[in-house]
DNA sequence: TTGTAAGCGTTATCAT
DNA sequence: ATGATAACGCTTACAA
């Protein structure tokens, strides 16, 4: 840690013998500079090492080139996968991601809100399936825009970036109901909430399976290792859950009581992270390209920040299945 | 998103019919301002919903209330763990945290430290271990305070936080020998690279076993996958493993082979994280208060910020062992 | 092509 | 206890 103060744009412009003004254009490369003093501007710059001030900058022109990022978990896999993806088209746009971690919690988002429209942020991506209304209503009316990333806005005023939530799983209920279980064996398994993620889970999951049941667990390993004795008990022969912590729980509950999946008990996950492909009998699992869908939303919201209008801001992406070893 | 302007200062002192220089003290909570007068200035704040522009404060103060925080991967747990300490403490005292991911990359990481001098932020927590002697003497010449968060420093010049390495891995060999295994047949696997965490865990490991063997590979769980074959072929008979994720792959080649654990092959992972808790077996680890280690260095880089000497600045927190099913 | 000067919204130093 | 006013470092019309 060292104090020398930064040299700034007026001892650049003393050093060369030219106005601020021709110097702030050779840094941000607008407006008609001769060749030769943008040179000799470029020249004192190196020399000095000067660096523009980015809250100067700010201050003057009302563009930080930072976005904020909310974020429920930062030990969630399936966030932080979306988060790589969302943090690539920041790194190549210039745009430096303030984080905001929420926990789905509604205060802490509020606030995590403000000191973002505090810190004068360009734009922001929301993730988070639990959004009360109430902070939809603050989104809505936030001074800067904000895209959705793998969270659905249950209003859809919003611009976002998803899968077809009930496609996939009304998908994935017809792969089950294949194995000749009855409608009744087959149950959904998803976290509780308002989130409207979460009804579009269940209504693809009704599509296809009518007479399923659906259970709530929260998004941790231990709800799902909990529920997993009430699934069996009830005769449910095959689940899918909603995200992949729970479904280990589920699966490891299994293994540990000696009931054979996929043979007695079948699960599809949704998420796709590290988590189930690394768990023996490796889980099945809906895909999501979770990277893009981080990094498409981010695109959105550059587009979005330069002012661009956009044609749809509703993008879906494709998904798909890889059946492991949890399923027959 | 709307965009009525938001209120300044100066709206307020003008509502009220003060000067800028009390409502400023107001909202700073600084200098005398008579209690009548206070109330004005704060229902006026309130009537107007005003927010203080943090970049203009920022410029005037020359503190952002920002730090930066540089994070080696999103989707390692390890880190993301250290990083939820660093964000409560952060939330705490009111920073807030600008995201920088390195990818353990010379050439990230020097762009995120630039960019992070160029937002002037008041401070910054840095994480991962494979850092170049040119990033260190960056580190060292950085115009704000820097701590190491569970990473350390080769040169032990800057602050850091971490456990103490070379007697965990050492506690860690002493256990494997108990199980009377020759030293031949008991290794170590650790990252390589020129960080200094892995010579610390190497020098640990030898200690206790001076006749282990030691294994490179990456921090990935596919590495150990591919590396647990040679282990078995060399006759390894018990491992301790640097990082998480190459442990669960060392399991999963043990198991998808056949290879019974603990019976025959024995693991000790090092991170603990919610992957080697949920793997089955589920794996025995060395424990580290990780949400800890973040959390007390953010509390010293706050310390660090505000100008406050620092009698220690190498704190070393206590770790500990949970030995699950891997080892007898 | 280049320079002048008025902001941007605060803080902080002096006065009063 | 309060008010003027000069910074802070940059952008951006408007002039030249």
């Amino acid at each position: 840690m060292t104090d020398n103060k930064q040299p700034t744009i007026y001892d650049v412009s003393e050093r060369v013998g030219v106005s601020l003004a021709t110097v702030s254009r050779v840094v941000n490369n607008n407006g008609k500079v001769k060749s030769e003093t943008r040179q000799k501007v470029l020249k004192a710059i190196k020399e000095l090492n000067y660096r523009p001030n980015a809250m100067a900058k700010g201050l003057a022109s009302s563009k930080t080139t930072m976005i904020g990022m909310v974020m429920p978990d930062l030990t969630d896999l399936y966030y932080a996968e979306l988060a790589q993806g969302i943090d690539a088209v920041a790194k190549i746009y210039k745009y430096s991601v303030t984080l905001a971690v929420s926990d789905e919690n509604p205060e802490a988002e509020k606030a995590a809100l403000n000191t973002l429209i505090d810190k004068h942020v360009d734009g922001m991506i929301y993730m988070g399936n639990k959004t009360s209304g109430e902070m939809l209503k603050l989104l809505e009316d936030s001074p800067f825009p904000v895209v959705f990333a793998g969270s659905v806005d249950p209003q859809g005023k919003l611009p976002s970036v998803n899968i077809n939530y009930v496609k996939a799983f009304s998908q994935a209920g017809e792969m089950l109901k294949k194995s000749d279980l009855d409608e009744s064996e087959v149950a959904l398994v998803d976290n509780p909430g308002e989130g409207s993620l979460s009804s579009l889970r269940q209504q693809g999951f009704l599509n296809a399976v009518s007479g399923g049941k659906i259970y709530e667990s929260d998004d941790d390993y231990q709800a799902g290792y909990n529920l997993a004795q009430h699934l069996y008990e009830d005769g449910i022969k095959a689940v899918i859950v909603g995200e992949d912590e729970p479904a280990l729980g589920i699966l490891n509950y299994m293994q540990d009581k000696g009931i054979k999946v996929p043979d007695q008990f079948q699960i599809i996950s949704s998420n796709d992270t590290k988590l189930v492909k690394m768990a023996r009998p490796a889980i099945s699992s809906v895909t999501q390209p979770k990277f893009d869908i981080g990094a498409v939303a981010m695109r959105l919201l550059t587009k979005l920040m330069s002012g661009q209008e956009i044609d749809d801001s509703k993008v879906v992406l494709p998904h798909e299945f890889v059946m492991r070893d949890t399923t027959k």
